[in-house]
RNA sequence: GGGUCGUUAGCUCAGUCGGUAGAGCAGCGGGCUUUUAACCCGUUGGUCCUGGGUUCGAGCCCCAGACGGCCCA
């Protein structure tokens, strides 16, 4: 802590210590009737003469964020939930002791209370003419500056609480970021999917490749892994006969942290029986613009430079088309392991001798092709090596029935009909097996309880996964996904917080 | 893991060629009864991220580290 900010907060605790004097420092017996943006919606447009007749009352509670003292009368401007409204204080309308002791007691972050009656100023600002003003809690520490905000990113990401109090494009994320789960959960409850939760800690991690995180039951004495997907608990649900269901939670995986990645994100996933992946193209397709229209807003939105038309039929491309198209090759020479290795190495991608062409193919695709894929697109025909959970395709056993939609180069969902031939799949599994025994992290255990599972028989089904977290950049224009997580994941700073001395937390579990 | 950029007052930011550290806001004192990023006068406040090094002298140059941004693996 520094001399100088202790020398704020010394001030503001002197202050806090004469309330706690006279037994008024956290008050909780006022109770607000107005929110600031209801006023301003009921009498923003009647005009100064008409609310000086009618005296119409109101009690407003929030953060004091401005301050203008003009010797005997002051404005205050109150933030709460809703937005922001401006009170008018002044001596001769609350008494000389009140008066003093906002003047004395009353900072700028502090929360306040004030009842009074509705006026306009001379320039036409809604405000309240206060009769009374409480102090209800009072901040120790300073808020940033008013004008700027909270820039810092660090701090915004650290002490979160201030880049919500200071900044409204950041308020305004989260609160579109809580649109966006509401209005899924609309979406996939109208056409009765059945809502489940399923375990996020898994004997053997399964249902995508990707590093688990590790974490121990004592009681069990054994290992556990937090999920990387909740897939193969969802589709034990399908065998159930519960054939429509959706989990929207956390997944968890261990690795490096981007703009694009934090280890725990959110995804929904859901499946469908009797469905197949050109089913769920359609449904994606649909999705997006009902989510729009639900957020109120246009079809085609702004993101990262880019105008990105939702409003159009989603083009679906195979990916060897994709490929064969972005690098000048014939699609007929992408299925043979050997040319795309020599075409990997032309272009300087790192590969493994284990790689078969399906997983080479996927290589040059990520490597080539996604951060081109700028308005909406769905790519389909995944090679099977690289598919382990999705059904192979009729006509070409080597790629499977399963798309990814790409907006803005980002991968934004994928689904498949499902592998629900239980010797398949156990032969998928055996394969990912391996390429773990060779060392490769990603790869998927071998999971004999959901092979058992599909031996009782899973319906044909369709299932999809739709990462949030890059939904709602998406839809907030955010390039970074610790825009638009609350917390994202930080490396800790141990002695201290970079404000001050590391607050005391009260477990409330 | 590698490269690169950044870290200066509570906050937002300047800081020249290496010559003893600045502004605005916030704070403190004073003035002001329709201001609105209020204004006017005065004023406090610095581990220049940390630790080494070079130098008569380092916010600035060199080395190492911490944290963060971006790019790459």
């Amino acid at each position: 802590m520094t001399e100088a900010e202790s020398e704020i907060v010394t001030h503001r605790r002197r202050k806090l210590d004469a309330l706690r004097e006279r037994g008024e420092a956290y008050p909780n017996g006022f109770r607000r009737r107005h929110l600031a943006k209801d006023l301003l919606a009921n009498y923003g447009p009647a005009s100064k003469q008409e609310l000086g007749a009618q005296a119409i009352g109101a009690a407003v509670a929030g953060r004091v964020m401005l301050r203008r003292v003009m010797g005997k009368a002051s404005f205050i401007t109150l933030a709460d939930p809703s937005g922001r409204i401006q009170c008018y204080l002044r001596q001769d309308d609350i008494g000389a002791d009140a008066y003093e002791d906002f003047k004395d007691m009353w900072d700028i972050g502090d929360i306040a209370g004030v009842v009074g009656t509705l006026m306009k100023t001379n320039k036409g600002e809604l405000t309240i003419q206060a009769s009374e003003a409480r102090l209800l809690a009072k901040a120790l520490q300073p808020l940033p500056e008013k004008y700027h905000g909270l820039a810092d990113q660090q701090l915004r990401y650290r002490q979160r609480y201030l880049d919500l109090v200071m900044n409204e494009q950041s308020r305004n994320v989260f609160r579109t970021r809580a649109a966006v789960v509401a209005a899924l959960r609309r979406f996939f409850d109208a056409r009765d999917f059945l809502e489940v939760e399923t375990p996020m800690m898994h004997p053997v991690p399964g249902g995508a490749t990707a590093r688990p995180f590790v974490t121990r039951h004592n009681s069990l004495d054994t290992d556990l892994y937090l999920r990387v997907a909740p897939e193969l608990y969802l589709k034990r649900l399908v065998v159930g006969g519960f054939e429509r269901v959706y989990e929207m939670n956390r997944c968890f995986r261990n690795e490096g942290l981007s703009p694009r990645h934090n280890p725990e994100f959110t995804t929904i996933e859901f499946y469908q029986a009797f469905a197949d992946y050109e089913d769920l193209m359609v449904l994606t397709e649909g999705l997006l613009r009902w989510l729009l229209t639900e957020l109120e807003m246009e079809q085609t939105i702004s993101f990262d430079g880019h105008e990105i038309d939702f409003g159009q039929p989603i083009p679906r491309r195979a990916m060897t088309v994709a490929v064969a198209e972005a690098i000048g090759v014939e699609e007929k020479d992408l299925k043979d392991a050997a040319k795309l290795r020599n075409i990997a190495g032309g272009l300087n991608i790192a590969i493994e001798d284990s790689w078969g062409s399906g997983r080479l193919l996927m290589e040059i695709f990520e490597a080539r092709v996604e951060e081109n894929l700028i308005q909406p697109t769905f790519i389909t025909g995944y090679p099977a090596e690289v598919s382990p959970l999705s059904r192979r395709n009729d006509e070409d056993p080597s790629i499977t029935d399963r798309f990814e939609l790409f907006v803005a180069g980002r991968e934004i969902a994928n689904g498949f009909s499902e592998l629900n031939d239980p010797d398949d799949q156990a032969a998928r599994f055996r394969a990912q097996a391996a390429l773990k025994n060779q060392g490769d992290l990603d790869a998927m255990h071998y999971d004999q309880d959901y092979v058992t599972a599909l031996e009782y028989g899973m319906p044909p089904t369709a299932g999809e996964g739709i990462g949030i977290d890059r939904l709602v950049m998406l839809l907030t224009n955010c390039t970074t996904i610790r825009d638009v997580l609350l917390f994202p994941q930080l490396r800790s700073v141990p002695q201290s917080s970079p404000r001050q001395g590391s607050p005391r937390q009260e477990s409330r579990s």
